[in-house]
DNA sequence: GAATACCTGAGC
DNA sequence: GCTCAGGTATTC
């Protein structure tokens, strides 16, 4: 399940593998992943050099430049389980939708729920498509998320989930900064003070800094690009643990559901404030 | 703000 | 053969 630190090493992957490269064909075999039809996908990117990749939240967009200067651009959410990769040797299976051969190297996209999403969109830097979409869960900083976030009613797991607060965490991620920051999943920012939601920002960011150079988390399908896993699951502290002792104080951690959302939290270590 | 649709594989 | 998992759009 891609987060933001999985999807950010897609992005610098993407980036370091095909910079510069050209994009010579796209093989499709499944349309739907497309925002686009094929042809029309084809039309705008074939011929074009991959120069460069934005992160923002979940998503990831994909400048590619002609020699006359044009742009365009490809937005890329891979929601459940999308991953992009190059293997030597690679025979691709039935959950690979899409090769982009640049000048003779493939990319696959594989996606087995097919949930992700390939679309082509008009501006690189801040897409109409992202207008609903809040800032960058890594870049925003504490007054700003505060004017977004505080004195709010529902859980703030909930809030932490929704994209159009601030964009990036997922469900693994919200439970690991909520475990971090020593908050209750279902606490009420109207109910907590000004300190323990700069805590809740400040830990989702360290969590999240640390998967990124750990590769991110596996758990069940992410690979990076070259089909290698993600090595931070082992560094998690709640998610998939619920039954197990808590790491800091021993007490078995629980697993309920906060926002339609599979949640684990140790009830001695958070409170609901 | 909750339920549902989208999809498939894993695990019972 | 059933249920569950989950990011997001959509619909109550």
């Amino acid at each position: 399940m891609p987060e933001l630190p999985e999807v950010e090493n897609v992005g610098l992957a993407l980036k370091k593998n095909l910079a510069g490269r050209r994009l010579t064909g796209l093989k499709v075999d499944f349309a739907g992943v497309l925002g686009q039809s094929a042809r029309a996908t084809r039309g705008a990117l074939v011929g074009k050099v991959l120069t460069g990749v934005h992160r923002h939240g979940k998503y990831l967009i994909v400048r590619f430049t002609d020699d006359d200067g044009s742009m365009a651009f490809l937005m890329i959410h891979l929601r459940m389980t999308g991953q992009f990769f190059i293997l030597d040797g690679y025979i691709p299976d039935k959950h690979v939708h899409l090769t982009f051969d640049f000048d003779g190297l493939p990319v696959h996209y594989r996606d087995i729920r097919k949930f992700g999403r390939l679309e082509l969109v008009e501006d690189g830097v801040a897409p109409a498509a992202l207008s609903h979409v809040g800032p960058d869960m890594m870049e925003v900083r504490f007054p700003e998320w505060y004017r977004r976030i505080g004195g709010r009613r529902a859980p703030i797991k909930a809030l932490l989930l929704n994209q159009g607060i601030a964009a990036g965490l997922g469900n693994i991620y919200v439970d690991e900064s909520l475990f971090l920051a020593g908050v209750h999943p279902e606490a009420r920012p109207c109910d907590l003070d000004e300190a323990e939601l700069r805590e809740v920002l400040k830990r989702g960011k360290q969590v999240m800094r640390l998967a990124i150079k750990h590769g991110g988390t596996t758990f069940m399908n992410f690979t990076n690009f070259h089909g290698k896993p993600g090595n931070f699951r082992r560094k998690l502290r709640v998610y998939g643990r619920g039954g197990e002792p808590c790491r800091d104080c021993d007490s078995v951690l629980e697993k309920t559901v906060v926002g339609g959302r599979g949640t684990v939290f140790c009830p001695e270590c958070q409170e609901l404030g």
